[in-house]
DNA sequence: ATGATGAATCAATCTACCTTATGCATGATA
DNA sequence: TATCATGCATAAGGTAGATTGATTCATCAT
C-alpha cells in the first residue's frame, strides 16, 4: 500500500537547493556548508536513481526529474511548516488550568478578568476538580494544588500559605458589641465546629477546645459555603485567609485576629518541569505570581 | 516569510505512531525500537511545546494538538511519497542514449526493435552526436563511445573492436570474377582512398601503399555513406566490420578477407560508475551486451 | 593571465539517533 | 490478591551518517 519515504533530511536540502538553483545559497539558508548540501543531494540522487541537478558552469539547474519533483516537495514541506506552526501556535491559544474548587471560586474567578485584559489572545479553560491531575494523561497545562510543595518532576511556585483564621460578617460582630478577643467568639454560633481547624486555632488563641466536637479532616472543599453563611451573618467560619482577601477588602467579611492556624499546607502553582519555558505557561505563571502578591499586599492582616 | 520546519525524522515517527495509536506498533512499522519512537515523540513534543499524545494505560491517544496535526502530516508525507515514487519511476520511463552517428544508424537502429519487445515500458531516446557527452551536465543515461576504453569515473563495457576491413557488393566482386586475394581489390574503384585505414589495411595485407593518397584522420563518421556506395556496387569501402554484420548476413555486402586493420579503438558502452545499479541502465546494459554478442556470433568472419 | 565563483571530493570529526537494558504503571488472569 | 503481560519512559553507550574544513577543478569575468 505505501511506498517508502525519501530520506527526509535530503529532501529538505533539495527543496532549498531547488529554490535557489544554487548549492551554496541553499547551504547558507540551511546554516550548513556547501559540502554538506552537495553530499545530501548526491545521496538523494542515488536513492532516486537519477540526477536531480545538471551541473552547469556557474549554477546548477534542475533536470526533468528534478523539475517534476520540486513543486511537490515544496508543497509537502509547506504543509508541514503550517502544521508545525499551528501546533506551536494552537498550543498557545488555550491554557487549561486544573484548579481546586475553593481556589477557583474564591480567587481565580475574581482575578481572571485582569489576565484576559493582559493577554486577550490566550483563552483560559478551567478544569475544576479536587483530584490530583496527572499531566501525562490529561490535557492540562498547569494546576493549582494544595499540599507540601513536593511533587517530583514538577516545577512548583508557592502562592500563599494555607493559613486559616475565623471570619465573620461586620454585622454579626456588631451584634455583640464587636469582637475584641478570641473568647468573644464563643458567644457566637460556630459554623462547622467539627472542623479540626477550629481545634487548632482556638488552642493557638489560648482558648479551651474540649467543647469542640472532634472529626477528622477539614471541610476544605466547603469553604465557599461556610464563607457565604458567615457573610450572611449566620455565624463564624474558619477559612483560608488568603482566599477571602477580596471579601475583606469589600467589607463583607472581617478577620478579627491576626492569629492564624496552619496545618503545613500551602497553595501551589504546579506544572511539568519540562514545560517551564512554554510561552503560555510562562505568561500565566508570571501573571499569577504577581497577582497573588498584589492581592495579599493590599489587604492588611487585620481588616476589622 | 517562512516558518521553520519541524524535525523531519520525528515527523515521520509521529505519523506512524498517530496511525497506530501505539508507539510499539509504530516502531515495528518503522523497523526500530519502541525506545526510539518514544524518544522522537518526546523530542517533537518539546519542540512544539505541547504534548501530542496522552499516555493512557494500555495505549496512547492523540491530544487535541496531535489530532489537529496528524492529518496534515499524513497528507504531507503522502505527497512526498508520491513525488519520490514518481521520481524513481519517472526516471525509469525514458532511457537516453548518447550514440555515435555510425553506431546509431548501422547497428542500434536495426536492433532496438528487439529491445522494445523485451522492455515495452522503457522508451529509448537516442541522442545522436559525435561530441563526448558530459554526464554531469547533460541529461543522458548511457553513451556509446569509441576509443581506448579509459574514462575515469565511468563504467565501461567493450562492445567490439573497431576492426576495419574492405567491403564490397557481391555484384561488384563478381564483375571481376570474384575477389580472391588482396591484390584483386586494386582492379576495383577504391572509395575514399585518402582514408588512413586503407594504408593500414593494405600494408597488413602485404600490398604496396605508396599509390594511396595520404590524409590525416579517418572518415569514421561517413562510414554509412561509403557503405551505401559500396552496396550500390560503386566501389570498395573500408569500414568497421562489426557495424555491418547485418548487411553481410543479408548478402548486400561481402567481406572478402579475414584480414582486419585496427587502430586501437573499440566501441564501448559507457555510463557513470555510480549509476551501475539503476534499473533501466542495468536492463539496457544486459540487453546490449547480449545482442552484440549474438550479432557478432551469427556472422562468421568470412561471409563471402 | 589572473582572480573570482561555485561545485566535487576527501579525510577527520562529531553528534544525533538508535539500541540495549531496565524500570514503572496498569490491566488482565488465575 | 498475587502474578503475569503489556506498553511507555528513561539511562547509558555505540555507531552510522552527517557535517566540516581544506583542497581541487572548471569556468567565467576582468
Amino acid at each position: 500500500m505505501s511506498s517508502p519515504l525519501p530520506p527526509l533530511a535530503a529532501i529538505r536540502v533539495f527543496d532549498a537547493a531547488a529554490r535557489h538553483a544554487s548549492f551554496t545559497k541553499a547551504a547558507e539558508e540551511l546554516g550548513m556548508t556547501q559540502a554538506a548540501v552537495s553530499y545530501q543531494i548526491k545521496l538523494l540522487e542515488e536513492r532516486i536513481g537519477a540526477p536531480l541537478f545538471l551541473r552547469r558552469p556557474r549554477q546548477v539547474s534542475l533536470t526533468e526529474v528534478g523539475q517534476q519533483m520540486a513543486p511537490a516537495v515544496a508543497d509537502a514541506l509547506n504543509l508541514l511548516r503550517d502544521a508545525y506552526a499551528t501546533a506551536r501556535g494552537g498550543a498557545q491559544g488555550i491554557l487549561t488550568v486544573s484548579t481546586l474548587l475553593t481556589f477557583a471560586s474564591n480567587w481565580l474567578a475574581q482575578h481572571l478578568g485582569s489576565f484576559h485584559l493582559a493577554h486577550p489572545t490566550l483563552a483560559v479553560r478551567l478544569d475544576t476538580s479536587n483530584h490530583l491531575v496527572d499531566f501525562t494523561r490529561e490535557e492540562v497545562d498547569v494546576a493549582i494544588r494544595s499540599g507540601g510543595g513536593e511533587w517530583p518532576g514538577m516545577a512548583v511556585h508557592k502562592l500563599f500559605d494555607a493559613d486559616f483564621t475565623p471570619m465573620l460578617s461586620p454585622g454579626l460582630a456588631a451584634s455583640i458589641g464587636g469582637v475584641h478577643e478570641p473568647a468573644d467568639l464563643l458567644r457566637l454560633p460556630i459554623l462547622d465546629p467539627g472542623d479540626p481547624w477550629w481545634r487548632e486555632w482556638f488552642s493557638r488563641a489560648g482558648q479551651p477546645v474540649d467543647w469542640l466536637a472532634e472529626r477528622p479532616g477539614s471541610s476544605m472543599g466547603a469553604q465557599a459555603y461556610e464563607a457565604r453563611a458567615a457573610m450572611a451573618g449566620q455565624g463564624v467560619a474558619i477559612v483560608t485567609r488568603a482566599l477571602f482577601s477580596a471579601e475583606i477588602a469589600e467589607g463583607r467579611l472581617i478577620q478579627p485576629f491576626d492569629i492564624v492556624g496552619n496545618d503545613g499546607n500551602a497553595y501551589w502553582l504546579v506544572y511539568p518541569e519540562g514545560r517551564r519555558n512554554v510561552a503560555k505557561i510562562r505568561v500565566f505563571r508570571d501573571w499569577l505570581l504577581a497577582e497573588v502578591e498584589a492581592s495579599l499586599g493590599n489587604t492588611g492582616p487585620r481588616a476589622a
